[in-house]
DNA sequence: CATGAATGAGGATTCATTCAT
DNA sequence: TATGAATGAATCCTCATTCAT
């Protein structure tokens, strides 16, 4: 049943959001007001009724904006998709600065809390405008993980001894991105709880912090 | 014999959207020509063009058939993706179950390897044509780990040394289907040689295998 | 007052009518009724009310067909105006050509006469068609002269006499084209008395047809 | 005296729409200077990008006048179009009148001759413009011939040897615009060198002087 | 059954013009 | 007066789906 909508919804998903900027800059307090109500109800609609619903028409109606006063602010639908997307990127971007910036310790358990605290502060700003784009990222799924690059650091630190140090840090990254992101919407509870945390944390050190008496070769034996 | 419960159930598992089947059975040959040749079709387009060029009359026109006769085998748009879907499914378990038909042994890692590699092998049945559905259904993450719901057995073995044992289930298929689902597009190297499954399979056994001597609690002091 | 009424509908005349040809044959009997209707509708709204009224939306009501059908055979509105031009053409080369097979004699007048009266036949079709048509081209006016391009065979027979032999070619097209395109809806009655042809030939003859005391220099000194 | 006088009717002839000028203020520099940007950006937008791409909102700003400024000094769209046409058909005129102020002579060739060169001269001020105008104007073509209607004045002269007299004056009319009007652009090394004009007196004076000893009947036939 | 044709409902976008500060 | 903002009415065109032969 949802899979259905969903479908329908991803039916109507942007090939790709070809980063179109406003065309104009409100000037005036009036017109930012219009600017702000189009991306309110972009985004109501979006997380309300999907990519499906998401017309230039409901937009403008929903808004309380004549369609044309829409398109005196922006070029075309996407490029009203991406200013919604930009601000939310600037967003979230803060929120991981300020973990950073909170930042104590230099373990590489240090630096793995930050990461992950960082992550789940970062998808907290609007959990279901995150997933949307997401979805829409997905093609490209590097770029979805850009809040998480940054965990490469973590891996630098025991490169010596990883045998794939390269693979390690991609690891890295995909595995923290996706847990977080699915326990946002999947695992709220385990999320306040700073259970996943913990767990992530957790998974993260171990994977990296391996015994020194052996490396890993192919088909390696894995004792403990 | 945790995992051949757990491949079995798999085998069982009820199709979702058995609402939408199609209109007619194929009972003649032809018939049946030409519902593969929409399906093909619509593959097609998908990995191709994607969901936006998706149309009905792309479909027909495509698989060589008349947009009435399209219809005349499914009721509508949505029936034709989901029978796409149905049999990427179908053909997706089949892979698994021959990994878990030939695997041995009875260790963590050994059921930790069989996981991985069922889980790589379902994941090159029609990789581009598996994205696209994992696309869609994102939405609700939970359909596309399907084949890693079976990973909670793994984890069901050590529940008595794990202080979230459920939550740690979860994080193990999580954690498998990213790194495999992303893996197959952004490393395809690493998949090939076999790192990639020796890596994975070393995270999952060292998140899991916890030293008896402690308990993590809140702000668990990572030890090795 | 006329004068705002023509800006009005040159203002909706398309830049240049990229000659896009029709989408699908209509091979039934039904659809080429469909699409005769079509073009029907298109004449009789530039004819009766100018490229300004000539929307799809406005062929589709007239024809009595739906938009849509419309869009089956014509992938855009510029290619059913070039479908009606297309087939305005066709008739008006078989009057053309009809009045070369009737034609008599050889004396340069009698050329003359064959080609003006080829041109009168040609611009009786369907004067205002034709004219709007003749608006559109008039950005390239050699289109517009194609009926009378042949006129150059006049000029070739008295070439040796000419001081400037191809631009009197060139000016026997346009004098030609000119005045019957003119005549045709300023000049209804002499075109029908068969005056506007007896001047024209005679106006043709007489510019062609050169004293051989003389030849032509600059500033010439017109004597007879 | 005939073109004298037909010199002082186009020169003193009512300019079409005066009742639309703004009259004197203090504030009318500066008005001017916004009119003036107006009817260039008008011009600019009407040669270089055609009808089509002539909007209040490209005209505004390519005047670097905001859109309401604009209505304050027009009406509407259509205003702007005729105030520009206004003053092109006043500068055109006054070439006309250059022309006409010049000339020598009484002989029907000079008489020709003189005819031939004000409408070179009109068409010469700016032909892209002036072809933009006609092309509007050629749904009633009369209105384009403005300037040769003084032709008839040359046809006059003759009235007693020709069979038409009223039809030759028209004739000569929209020859001479024909022709020059394509010229300009289809010719226009024959345009400067000057053996256009030649040819084109040429024509006319031969067109009009007709050998007296023949009345020219039904189906002439055309002696030398 | 197969096929060409048909269709209603809507979607993105633009334009001439007016409002309100 | 000058300016940014606002607007209603159109326009072209597409799509999923159904009809009629």
């Amino acid at each position: 049943m949802h899979q259905q909508l969903a479908f329908e919804k991803l039916a109507a998903m942007p090939e790709r959001m070809s980063a179109k900027r406003p065309r104009k800059r409100p000037t005036q307090e009036r017109s930012r007001a219009t600017v702000d109500a189009i991306l309110q109800a972009t985004a109501y609609i979006l997380v309300e009724r999907g990519w499906e619903a998401l017309t230039t028409n409901a937009i403008a109606r929903r808004a309380g904006v004549n369609i044309a006063s829409l398109y005196q602010f922006f070029p075309d639908k996407q490029a009203i998709v991406a200013e919604l997307e930009r601000r939310h990127v600037v967003e979230t971007r803060g929120k991981i600065a300020e973990v950073f910036l909170r930042h104590k310790g230099d373990g590489m358990e240090a630096r793995a809390r930050t990461l992950v605290e960082a992550g789940i502060a970062a998808h907290r700003v609007e959990p279901k405008l995150h997933r949307i784009f997401a979805e829409q990222l997905s093609r490209d799924p590097r770029g979805s993980r850009d809040p998480f690059v940054v965990a490469g650091a973590i891996a630098e630190l025991s490169k010596l001894g990883l045998p794939h140090p390269d693979l390690s840090a991609w690891i890295v990254a995909v595995v923290s991105h996706a847990v977080v992101h699915d326990a946002i919407v999947e695992r709220k509870a385990d999320v306040e709880s700073g259970a996943l945390a913990d767990e992530l944390v957790w998974l993260l050190v171990r994977y990296l912090k391996r015994p020194r008496t052996r490396l890993q070769a192919r088909g390696p034996r894995v004792d403990m």
